[in-house]
DNA sequence: CGCGCAATTGACACGTCTCAATTCGAGTGG
DNA sequence: CCACTCGAATTGAGACGTGTCAATTGCGCG
């Protein structure tokens, strides 16, 4: 982690802390592949997404690789996880630098004492993430290669331009190279890259210069995706206001 | 839901409420296939199993499923979602009946108030859940059919007959049909019969009247299964010893 | 302008799905 | 106790989708 460091007062910062008063975080700056933390390091931190973009995954020995989840910015991660040590790597995926805030962290298990309130908000976050998950399982388990590329890309749009698109479609920059899609996807490059051509070619979308997409049709792709997308609701690791309790 | 209905008090149930003193709960007897819940309907039980197999499932449109979780007896489900409405559907998978207990149950929304203790567990098994569901996108995004089949006997063997298994291996009786385990491991029944029928022509496993399993070369399991198998902690609502907290 | 890496394209092999036929196993009735 | 029956599981043949590997094109950067 050679990740060029500045010491930062609050800012951004503060809403790492989820308590009122000054937090101390460190700023990172990282380049393209750039790991963050490797399966089975101790987990002692806890990241917020400030630009660019991060990926989790999960290695196997052969080198197949299968990404989890990718953190965009806003989103917070690396404290969402039971154990003392992590269960998966995290690396800076963003195309050209991914910038973070980190603070320090202790392991779950010493989370006792903390109020109620942020121990609501932490299984809230769990509950989002779960259901999240849940719903990639049934893509990858069960979606084939064009359908898994709509779902995502709708996801993306509704990540990166936010909620109900405007009638004129609003053109998104996907933050991440073509084989960290592939592996979130669970494909390879070379099928994917020929589900995005097919998908120009019916003018379901327009890719300019690689990276910037516009969806052109987006019925086309919610009947290909089956309904099936994730995030119908809300986002990895972000904020969100609580929900009204008694 | 038309099962068998019948009051009863503590004993079982009494772990359901993970409070101290007498819970009432409605023993259910299922049929199998018989439905516990539907995507969508409003979140107001919560479920142990006693005897048999439940599965949590997502339906496409088309018809073609993925299994998420199988609950086994000792299992608690019904309670890890955030919104008010369930995200997938469970029925009573056990090959022959399903008995299950059943507390009434308000939505996660409504849960501010609970002792912190409550909150903490509920928490942990989220973050239990969160893990295993992980581990489940590996294996139905990278591992092939026959790793996926080694993943799923190793996870079962390790729920049904317990943590290290002896030098000689104790057979066990998968509860639920072909069709539910390859939708489980997002293969088709044929794909998963042929990769069965393959690892007992190798000896790696017997198979006796396709439910009895006994597995004879754990080893190749492992390597097949690229230790991708989830579960190697906790299974899905299973209650555990909280770790010890400062 | 040209280097270098990422992305695309093509040809082919392989794995899994599909659909149909067969076998197996549990339950029933003779 | 044994045939019969029905559904589940297995087996086979062929089609299709995706992976693999290599060649080509495209894009960003010096």
């Amino acid at each position: 982690m050679n990740a060029q460091v500045t010491a930062a007062y609050n800012g951004h910062a503060a809403s790492l802390s989820h308590r009122r008063g000054l937090v101390l975080a460190r700023r990172l700056t990282c380049r393209t592949d750039e790991p963050l933390f490797h399966e089975g390091d101790a987990i002692d931190h806890r990241y917020e997404v400030v630009s660019g973009a991060v990926r989790a995954c999960k290695l196997l020995p052969d080198g197949r690789r299968q990404i989890l989840e990718f953190y965009l910015p806003g989103d917070v991660f690396g404290d969402d996880e039971l154990d003392t040590c992590h269960g998966f790597s995290a690396e800076a995926a963003g195309i050209d630098e991914t910038v973070l805030l980190q603070t320090r962290q202790r392991p779950m298990a010493a989370h006792t004492a903390v109020d109620p309130e942020t121990m609501l908000r932490m299984r809230d976050q769990a509950l989002r993430s779960l259901d999240m998950t849940r719903s990639r399982l049934l893509i990858l388990g069960r979606l084939e290669a064009p359908e898994r590329l709509a779902a995502f890309l709708l996801e993306m749009e509704l990540r990166l331009v936010g909620r109900p698109p405007a009638r004129e479609a609003t053109p998104f920059v996907l933050p991440i190279s073509r084989r960290d899609a592939a592996d979130y996807l669970g494909i390879t490059p070379e099928t994917l890259s020929r589900c995005i051509q097919d998908l120009r070619r019916r003018a379901v979308i327009d890719v300019v210069r690689q990276r910037q997409v516009t969806i052109l049709d987006r019925r086309t792709l919610v009947d290909m995706s089956c309904g099936a997308a994730a995030f119908s609701g809300g986002c990895p690791g972000h904020a969100q206001r609580l929900p009204a309790v008694a």
